[in-house]
RNA sequence: GGAAAGGUGGCAGAGUGGUCGAAUGCGCCGGACUCGAAAUCCGGUGUACGGGCUUCCCGUACCGUGGGUUCGAAUCCCACCCUUUCCGCCA
């Protein structure tokens, strides 16, 4: 969510900030809103001034054993008035907060102005595409080959967009997320959490926006809870609604989880593979910053994303996002995308975005600064990586011609020293 | 799922209709005392929104959440959520 107190200090500047990833901000809507906000406030509290005042006179002459009726008749009288004007400013508050967080975050003036992926800059590459002698097959048929992966069983059991991994394959999925985790804590100073895998629309409304965005969620019938599309959910939600003490930032926290999509609106779109799937797994790493740190922590986060696609030694590039591709609370994002050989293309393994205050004004997740006034925080969060997408990497960039695939030096000591899973 | 108890400031804990945003203690901050520290004493110490002559003052709201009763609700009523204990069930 904006900050309301920007919006009526500075609206030009808000009015530029969103015209610059493509969204129209209704100036007058907002105006004649707070407008009458503040008539309705100003009248409502008035009416409340009296009326306590009155009240506390009627307090004080019971007390002394004085008679009470004229001071209750003139107090009697506000009743309405106030009441309406109550129901009133609470139902406009109620529109106004509707008005406010459906409105994305503002880009940051370092992201490059565009209106699709097309318009993302290449910040950096690493690695070099490995040459194949013979023609790559995708990770579906080499997954086969390997009689690892079976989507076939996977429909039966849910349909579209699940997989069953097996044998090596299975083991190759866990220890990725192993070894995700173990450099995440180890290496980079993230504390591992454990979460729900279900989060409460509050929470959800807390990262993003719920009204704008429920239809990518899986809701658990009848009840007010969420299937989490990534534990940034329920991980960054662990500052909602508290003051932190400066001396315990930043936070950092890294998390494995699954990840649930519905994924709707994007019917045709890799449907083969497990490329896009309603579930898959990833780790999340997560740091929670006061607003001075969040432009280098978020720099620092994007490297330990890249941290693990060197040590995989997987070729990527990293890509800042224009305003037009960035998500709706991100005021900076990078995605990380990884080499695939049989697409000869580079694909999104990683995202990872700077949401500045954007995110801890709507959970209301504050700190204490130095001078002691409450402050709003800064979150930023990446994946580091997504599981699936590092198993089809690696199915694919380390795939041999005889059907094998050999396994990445840093993961061997995950699979119990094999080097390798063999054909059939 | 059933029964009972309970949810109050950073923490503990008082408050069952009227100057209660809330006693008291602890903690924390500032000051005094001290060579320094401890102890002691004095003062201060919630959040959000709105307004103002904007290091401060004023108003409003907030005692789990949402409704209701009342001139007035932390206090009474209703619903819901959560916690704890016991019983049942269960990986």
């Amino acid at each position: 969510m904006l900050d309301i107190q920007l919006l009526r200090k500075d609206l030009p500047a808000v009015v530029a900030g969103l015209g610059r990833r493509g969204v129209v901000f209704d100036e007058t809507a907002f105006r004649s809103l707070e407008d009458e906000r503040k008539t309705l406030q100003t009248r409502t509290e008035e009416l409340q001034a009296k009326r306590n005042s009155l009240s506390k006179q009627i307090g004080m002459l019971k007390g002394k054993g004085d008679d009470t009726s004229a001071v209750m008749t003139e107090v009697a009288g506000l009743g309405d008035d106030l009441k309406a004007n109550e129901v009133a400013l609470a139902a406009l508050q109620e529109r106004l907060n509707a008005f406010l967080r459906v409105i994305p975050n503002i880009p940051r003036a370092d992201v490059p102005a565009g209106k699709s992926a097309d318009d993302n800059v290449e910040v950096r590459r690493w690695g070099t595409p490995r040459q194949f002698d013979f023609t790559p097959k995708d990770h579906v048929d080499v997954g086969a080959a390997l009689g690892g992966l079976d989507f076939e069983t996977a429909a039966k059991l849910s349909g579209a967009r699940f997989s069953v991994l097996k044998g090596g394959v299975a083991r190759l999925h866990r220890a990725i997320a192993q070894f995700f985790l173990d450099v995440q804590t180890q290496e980079h100073g993230y504390t591992e959490v454990y979460v729900p895998y279900m989060v409460s629309g509050e929470c959800a409304d807390g990262v993003s926006s719920l009204a704008k965005f429920k239809e990518d969620l899986f809701k658990i019938e009848g009840r007010d809870l969420y299937l989490i599309p990534t534990a940034e959910y329920p991980v960054t939600n662990f500052v909602r609604d508290s003051i932190l003490d400066i001396k315990d930032l930043p936070l950092k926290f890294a998390c494995h989880s699954p990840c649930f999509r519905s994924e709707a609106g994007s019917y045709g779109k890799d449907t083969r593979g497990m490329i896009r799937q309603h579930q898959f797994d990833k780790v999340e790493v997560v740091q929670i910053v006061p607003p001075d740190q969040s432009a280098d922590a978020h720099e620092a986060l994007t490297s330990h994303a890249e941290a693990v696609l060197k040590k995989l030694e997987l070729p990527f590039r990293t890509m800042l996002l224009c305003t037009g591709d960035m998500g709706f609370s991100s005021a900076k994002t990078y995605d990380l995308e990884v080499w695939l050989p049989a697409q000869n293309t580079y694909r999104e393994i990683s995202s990872c975005s700077n949401f500045e205050a954007f995110q801890a004004r709507r959970m209301g997740a504050r700190f204490r600064n130095a001078q002691g006034k409450t402050e709003t925080l800064h979150t930023i969060n990446g994946s580091g990586l997504a599981v699936g997408r590092t198993l089809v990497a690696i199915l694919e960039n380390y795939q041999r011609a005889d059907g094998g695939v050999d396994v990445p030096k840093v993961l061997q000591s995950y699979m119990g020293g094999t080097t390798s899973l063999p054909p059939g």
